[in-house]
DNA sequence: CTCCTTTGGTTGACACGTCAATCATATAGG
DNA sequence: CCTATATGATTGACGTGTCAACCAAAGGAG
């Protein structure tokens, strides 16, 4: 028997753990964006944005290597700046020595939202996800997520489509 | 000592295992996406909604009744059957006896598309997620999810909020 | 210098999700 | 019967994410 790995149909339990582990990962990511939303009016992109642009020198960066940093598209970065400039949480300006490249700088506005959500937002991390689980648990959460995290960059890489 | 729970800062380990977590199940969930929409055309929405209908007595479900199925809210639902109704891939009648009501209805291509679209997507389930885990993992992943989604629910029914 | 390709970034169209408002029908209370 | 409220569902506004198209400046080859 030549069975190729992918060929069987899923058994119960695999369907199951499929099912669980892709529902409750989604309710995770809902409930701590709402937490963040309702405790500090930003969104979990805004906050990923905001700190690394609080932590970078000059609190200031290039579009393509903030892009790069937090491993967004162009596209959905540029679109989100927009939105961020709008509300004063940052401000763009020309990147000194390229005439194409533009830089996000962070506004006063913008570290003062960074502050003001830190807190609340850990808060949130331990009271919805570190709190449930027993420290075997979280470590064997964080085991699972390496694991599935290099399997899928190295399905991302020498993929068998794309 | 009366340190309470959740007053204490993330410690490192604590933080990495959260990122990598949050970020992980965010890629996996992206990648799938990816394969249903491009093997099958169809969203992860769109599964799940004819999956629900197609198992229905009839093929056909109270609107309220498949959003209460699925965990979605009824704003949700509503938009999102509008958009699958241009595409034919369901319609909606009026429910009779309730002419408040709308039944969801499985046309014969929403059949057709769930059809096509099972195979690709037990099979990208298999490849992306199950592959990457051993036995042990994946039980590990089970438990970590169904821990975490029963603290979820239970912080929803009882929160010190909302 | 001129053409060509690459790089940096924006834009428009569209799918998706949430919230608040709306609307019509059902149903209970008087 | 009449009114108040609850229920079922839709709508509009808006933030978010992806894809493809686009535009401008930079860099290299001739």
């Amino acid at each position: 028997m030549t069975e190729r790995k992918g060929r069987t149909a899923l058994t119960r339990t695999e369907l199951d753990s499929w099912r669980v582990f892709i529902e409750t990962t989604e309710d995770l990511r809902s409930a701590l964006a709402g937490r963040l939303q309702s405790d500090s009016g930003i969104s979990t992109g805004d906050y990923r944005v905001l700190l690394e642009l609080s932590e970078a020198p000059g609190r200031r960066m290039r579009s393509s290597q903030l892009a790069d940093a937090i491993c967004w598209e162009r596209s959905r970065l540029s679109h989100h700046l927009g939105r961020m400039e709008k509300r004063g949480l940052i401000r763009r300006e020309a990147a000194a020595g390229d005439n194409r490249g533009a830089e996000a700088v962070l506004t006063e506005e913008g570290r003062d939202a960074l502050r003001r959500s830190s807190v609340p937002h850990f808060h949130a991390i331990r009271e919805l996800f570190l709190d449930a689980l027993t420290p075997e648990q979280l470590a064997a959460a964080r085991d699972v997520a390496e694991t599935l995290r290099d399997h899928l960059a190295a399905l991302g890489r020498a993929p068998g489509r794309g």
